[in-house]
RNA sequence: CGCGGGGUGGAGCAGCCAGGUAGCUCGUCGGGCUCAUAACCCGAAGGUCGCGGGUUCAAAUCCCGCCCCCGCAA
C-alpha cells in the first residue's frame, strides 16, 4: 500500500522499518521537529528522521498539525493509509479521514487498558506482568478507536521500560504489518473498547519520580522499573537529588519501634535497607547522586560517615 | 556561550575556603581468634592528589589554560 508513517522517538522505528520490510510503499515521514537537547543545547533529530533520511524517504516536521496544512500535503500523496507510532499529538478529523483506510496507531498496551502517552511506563509501574500492543483505528478521541489487532507481551521481573520498549515495539511492527495486510482483504472486524475497562496512563512528569517512601517497597520498585530511565525513581538527602537506579522489596524484614519512612541502614557488601510502608523494606543496590556517576550502594555507604541516614526529609 | 556538581592508593569519600606530616569506611595480602563466617583482633602493601603552566621557601590546597565524567533544564 501507499502510506504516510507519523512517529517520532525510537519506539517508532521499528514499525516504521518493518513497513518497508513488508513491500509498503513510504511517501513520506512526519516527525516532531528538531529539539534542543542534552547539555549543550543541541538540535536532536527524531530517530524516525535520522531513518528516513538514510534511506531517501522525504521527512515532514511541522510545527503544528492541526492548520489544514500538513493535511493538504499528506492528501496530495494519496496515500492509502496513515500509520501513526508515538507520534506526539493530537491528530484532527481532517488527517484522520484523509487516506482511504483513515489513520491507523500502534499503542503500547492491551486497550482499553494504558490509553494515553505512557502505557509501557504505566504497565510495569502498576506491577502488571503482562503488556502487549494494540493495532488501533484511529478516532478523534484519546486512544478510544476500534481496536483491529493485538499482540500480548509478558513482563519479566527485571523488565525496565527500557528493556521492555524495544520488544514492544518490534511486536508493534509485526502487527502493524499484518494488520494492513488485513485490511487490504477486508478481513479485519474492528472491535470496539470497553470504556468501563479503561484506564488512562497519564503523560509523565518529572515529580512522577520522587519516591514516596510511605508506599510499600514492592510498589516504589515497580514504579521505578516503570520510569526507567526517566523520570527514574529519585529522592532526597540533605537537600541533594539521589536517583535509585535499582531497588528490590526485601524478604519480610524485622518491624520495630520507631519506624520512619525513608530512614535506611547499610547493610554491608549488599546495599542500603529503606524503610517503606511499614513493614516493608527496600534494599537499594544502585544510586546516583547528583553530580556523580552511578555507584553500588554499598560503596556508597562506605563513604559515609554514618551508617544511619534518612531520605526525603 | 543555558545553570550547576565532580575528577585524591583497587571502590566510595574527607582534606581545598583560612598553602607546610596523604586521612576515613571498605577491598586486597599476611597473621590471629572461631565449629564456622560476610563477624572480630593484629599487621602490611598500594597514591604522578585528571593534564600543563604560574605564584611561593613550600601547592591536593591559591591563579590561568586544557581534557574527562555527571546532575538540572530542554
Amino acid at each position: 500500500m501507499r502510506l504516510v508513517f507519523m512517529g517520532t522517538p525510537s519506539f517508532a522505528v521499528p514499525p516504521l522499518a518493518a513497513l518497508a520490510s513488508a513491500g509498503h510503499e513510504l511517501l513520506a515521514v512526519v516527525a516532531q521537529p528538531d529539539r534542543p537537547a542534552g547539555r549543550g543545547q543541541a538540535l536532536r533529530e527524531p530517530a524516525t528522521k535520522a531513518w528516513a533520511s538514510e534511506r531517501g524517504i522525504p521527512v515532514l516536521q511541522p510545527e503544528k498539525v492541526r492548520d489544514g496544512r500538513l493535511a493538504a500535503e499528506l492528501a496530495a500523496l494519496r496515500p492509502d493509509v496513515l500509520c501513526v507510532a508515538a507520534y506526539g499529538r493530537i491528530l484532527g478529523k481532517d488527517l484522520l479521514e484523509l487516506a482511504p483506510h483513515g489513520a491507523v496507531n500502534v499503542h503500547g498496551s492491551l486497550l482499553p487498558r494504558h490509553r494515553g502517552a505512557a502505557p509501557i511506563q504505566w504497565a510495569i509501574a502498576s506491577g502488571e506482568r503482562e503488556t502487549g500492543v494494540s493495532i488501533m483505528q484511529m478516532d478523534e478521541g484519546l486512544d478510544t478507536g476500534d481496536v483491529l489487532l493485538q499482540r500480548a507481551l509478558p513482563i519479566e521481573p527485571e523488565d525496565t521500560a527500557e528493556t521492555l520498549s524495544p520488544r514492544l515495539s518490534a511486536l508493534g511492527g509485526e502487527a502493524l504489518v499484518a494488520a494492513l495486510a488485513l485490511l487490504a482483504k477486508g478481513a479485519i472486524v474492528p472491535v470496539r473498547q470497553d470504556p468501563a475497562k479503561a484506564t488512562l496512563a497519564r503523560i509523565l512528569a518529572k515529580e512522577d519520580g520522587r519516591i514516596d517512601w510511605t508506599r510499600p517497597a514492592r510498589q516504589i520498585a515497580d514504579r521505578l522499573r516503570g520510569f526507567s530511565p526517566w523520570p527514574g525513581a529519585w529522592t532526597t538527602l540533605d537537600g541533594k537529588v539521589v536517583k535509585v537506579l535499582e531497588a528490590a522489596p526485601e524478604e519480610a524484614g524485622a518491624d520495630e519501634a520507631g519506624w520512619v519512612p525513608g530512614t535506611a541502614t547499610a547493610i554491608a557488601r549488599r546495599g542500603l535497607s529503606v524503610r517503606c510502608a511499614r513493614p516493608t523494606t527496600l534494599l537499594v543496590g544502585w544510586l546516583q547522586l547528583e553530580g556523580r556517576g552511578p555507584q553500588a550502594a554499598a560503596d556508597f555507604a562506605n563513604g559515609l560517615r554514618r551508617k544511619e541516614l534518612a531520605f526525603g526529609a
